[in-house]
DNA sequence: ACCTGAACACCGTTCAAGT
DNA sequence: ACCTGAACACCGTTCAAGT
């Protein structure tokens, strides 16, 4: 394992993408504390310097590795709701179940994504990736409003509270404080009290 | 600064509780990251090993400072929902705010008492300490049970909803994803809804 | 423009030795 | 039983120098 060098050119020229995959397979795999600049230089096979080309710092790459988070959570999300067969309150359960165990398959990398500390040049970028990740939870709503299955009502602050729902349950979860198989359980509990507070 | 030492006795008597306190100190003015061994030891004036007989490593550490953050937040929870003067809704409304204070207040010891990384064998105290930091919330919803207030059902599934959606808004405001000053507003938002799917 | 190598100041952890 | 001092292996970050 230490001596994988691979025959790199002086130029990796794909060295940022390269980073960021393995410092979240890192991630996924021991936890943030080992995600550091040199263990991912190594594996790469490249100086431990050179990463500093591409993310200022440590936290940098963390919060990188966090917007890339988001991402993948909206792909998800947008895949579990999409599917316009499915009758709209059912598909708010399965974006739900999505969300929930998107979290748990990721806890390391979830963990970061709500982390509070981030470069503060980063903020926006930050937010706007959890905007958009949140956006097809959104759109549910909304559709839910003009299909008269859910009350009408700023629909960012239902979404909101629907959205810290599901995030404490799976911060919980992925605490152990609540054990990982009553994890769909709890979701669904928790959207059929969402819905009885908001439905018509 | 740096030649704070004070005069310590050799066998200094009371080190792990004052490494304890100045770990939080250090925890809620500069965050996790700055709370090390070696930090927490120069401030006190004692040697950077001494600390090994109290704390197995850092993370033994860092978990009893999670543990004692529960037992803080437990007495503020108290505080807020014993008041038998008040009615039980408006204690109920009380005690969500004051957790959300605490943990707005304390964001990075709040953190790290939901951060999901923490000893094995620690890992039976930490979920003792947050189920004790959760009674009250817990008694008020049996309470409201009694009263015809709130409606039957499983009390501890119905609190640890309640719980999760506490925490996630406050995870939230603490990651800069709402807005400190729309917090309140938030959680009463948030327990208007909750009770409107459990009252009577 | 991108990468290397050496240097610096910091960690956590261990362990023989001191009180 | 509790603490010290030195040692070790690891970090992040910087910067002159190489390609």
């Amino acid at each position: 394992m230490k001596n994988m060098k691979k025959t790199h050119p002086y130029h990796h020229g794909n060295l940022r993408v390269e980073l960021l995959q393995v410092a979240q397979k890192i991630l996924l795999e021991k936890g943030v504390e080992e995600v550091t600049i040199r263990e991912i230089a190594r594996e790469i096979g490249v100086s431990h310097a050179a990463p500093q080309r591409h993310f200022r710092n440590r936290q940098d790459l963390l919060d990188s590795l966090a917007v890339q988070g988001f991402s993948q959570l909206e792909k998800v999300l947008k895949a579990g709701s999409l599917d316009s067969e499915v009758p709209l309150l059912e598909r708010l359960n399965n974006a739900a179940l999505s969300f929930a165990h998107f979290a748990a398959d990721n806890a390391a990398l979830f963990e970061l994504m709500n982390s509070s500390k981030c470069c503060d040049d980063k903020l926006g970028v930050m937010k706007e990736a959890s905007e958009s990740a949140f956006s097809p939870i959104l759109e549910l709503i909304i559709s839910g409003q003009e299909q008269k299955i859910i009350q009408s009502g700023n629909p960012l602050k239902i979404g909101l509270v629907l959205y810290a729902t599901l995030l404490g349950i799976t911060t919980m979860v992925n605490g152990e404080l609540i054990e990982r198989d009553r994890l769909d359980d709890f979701v669904l509990d928790s959207m059929d009290h969402f819905l009885k507070g908001y439905r018509y």
